[in-house]
DNA sequence: ATCAATTGCGTTATGCTATAACGTGTGCGA
DNA sequence: TCGCACACGTTATAGCATAACGCAATTGAT
């Protein structure tokens, strides 16, 4: 799937994520974008959907927030299964792929004839740096 | 770690786990337990997380729901990352392990010298008899 | 050109999920 | 017996997400 061009909100919603440093719950982005007249959470929502579908922003399912995704002009839909380190910490975020760890799922998933839409690997913990 | 004697609270709450068919939110136990006299969430909340903690109960982030373990008297803990297959469209819950998957995240995070706390594995999807 | 369908947008209201903060009682070891 | 840890109850609040309404702009088929 191509990013068709973004819509206003979605180019709003989007520039946060890039520049956070790292993952922002909704009410978050929806603070930071009142001066450029956002008012309401679904302003923000409605834009994430989006996103969310075009593959350039990721949800984070743990800790109910979203990340741009880390392949700045890629298409995340083309890299398997994506899987996030979070340091519960300092909030960084590390996304990774792993075919192996594809392939066993998926392997898996045939074995019992399961379809699987979407699916989520998380990690949550320390960061080199908060850990030591 | 082995599982301690539970308390009254939290007995209920894991009755309650058990007999369901699927995953349920915390406020859905509240209101199957309202009466045997719980009357606020707080009394689920807290009841699930020494649930949690004994490996007893896991928690689906990606769908804010619990779900027994499905290792009766066994302990979860000692089975390494769970992984769960969840239906969107009956509310299944299938538990499995997979070592390779676990070795391979590890061997990544290793790499990262990123400390694991807790690691989330759901694939959410459609199960054989939904899917047909 | 026009009509219908689609999509994005704004607003209000509401619902669901989770925790803070306070106080009570009970059991148990120092 | 004192202090501590823990489970519990209650009220209030914080945080996350969507329903339902209406309007405007776009597109595309007839």
């Amino acid at each position: 799937m191509t990013t068709p061009q973004l819509t206003k909100n979605q180019s709003l919603v989007f520039d946060v994520l890039e520049k956070a440093e790292g993952p922002l719950s909704a009410y978050t982005i929806l603070d930071k974008l009142r001066d450029h007249g956002f008012r309401a959470p679904l302003q923000v929502y409605r834009a994430l959907e989006k996103l969310l579908e075009y593959g350039v922003v990721h949800r984070l399912e743990s800790i109910n927030s979203f990340v741009a995704c880390a392949h700045p002009g890629d298409d995340c839909h083309s890299h398997g299964i994506v899987a996030f380190a979070i340091c519960e910490s300092c909030g960084q975020v590390t996304e990774f792929h792993d075919h192996e760890v594809d392939h066993r799922l998926m392997g898996w998933v045939q074995g019992q004839k399961f379809k699987p839409e979407k699916t989520t690997i998380e990690i949550r913990g320390l960061c080199e740096a908060c850990a030591a």
